[in-house]
DNA sequence: TATTGTTATACTCTATAACTATA
DNA sequence: TATAGTTATAGAGTATAACAATA
């Protein structure tokens, strides 16, 4: 058993390593947790939409989407209210202070994943996008069996 | 911005996927810490090294791998002690149990892998190899530039 | 009874820095 | 003074489940 070459090791580091180089924006700079900037990044491209889609769309659960979003409402980052169709739902929506604040973060992250990105050729691009998603469907399957 | 595309995310969820999966292992049937893991790991594949060199080989701090080693101490499945050459250096080693333990756990952690695996081709599994390599050379000098 | 979201709580991890022993 | 490792501690994040409101 090789640590260095097991790939959920080699993952993990680089992983690791690449979500620092992000959370030094939008963490040092603004304050920002991780779970708050994905549900931003997330909100911005989508309309009003229910708090539990917008964890869907973070891959967060409903707990730390709750926290998060109340969070960034108070802050006045997004609006959240109940929806008056079905009272159990709450709507989220970002408001202008939130796309303000994203149109500051974004330009940098995105910088920084360009610097990422222009370590790898158009084919390995191609080639990495395609066995990312080939692995998470084999890590969904394994994470069902238990 | 799209979230779903941004390459730090994707890798996060994937990577996110794939640790638990693992823990599921080493976690859930053997009370092993992601730290404890990996020092037993690296320790397999060395003799008696520093702790300074253990934390080195698993990307983990002189504290994480500080904790980690009593803890594995504490089981009996490392030995640590002080080397009489420099008394401030301390020399880590695997102990039969831990080795043990190890060799109960590898062919599992190493069949998930595999399985993983199994979803790339050859090339697929070489470009992968070489752009995390290569991302991760990138990641290191933002993590410095800060 | 089931669903959506919130609250509670205990636990683990992380970050920073102070500290000890040794050189 | 510098180095290797440990201890302290406060803060953040995580996991599980109970809970309230609504349907």
């Amino acid at each position: 058993m090789q640590l260095q070459a097991f790939l959920p090791y080699r993952l993990a580091v680089v992983t690791e390593a690449i979500s620092r180089s992000m959370a030094a924006v939008y963490h040092r700079r603004y304050e920002l947790s991780r779970d708050e900037w994905r549900l931003l990044a997330a909100l911005a491209g989508s309309g009003r939409i229910q708090a539990a889609e917008a964890a869907q769309l973070t891959t967060l659960d409903k707990m730390q989407a709750s926290r998060a979003l109340r969070s960034l409402q108070s802050r006045g980052l997004v609006d959240r209210r109940t929806d008056e169709n079905d009272r159990r739902h709450v709507i989220v929506q970002l408001l202008p202070a939130g796309r303000a604040l994203l149109r500051q973060i974004t330009p940098m992250v995105l910088a920084r994943e360009a610097y990422l990105l222009e370590a790898l050729d158009d084919e390995e691009r191609a080639v990495l996008d395609r066995a990312l998603a080939k692995l998470m469907q084999r890590a969904r399957s394994l994470q069902q069996q238990g």
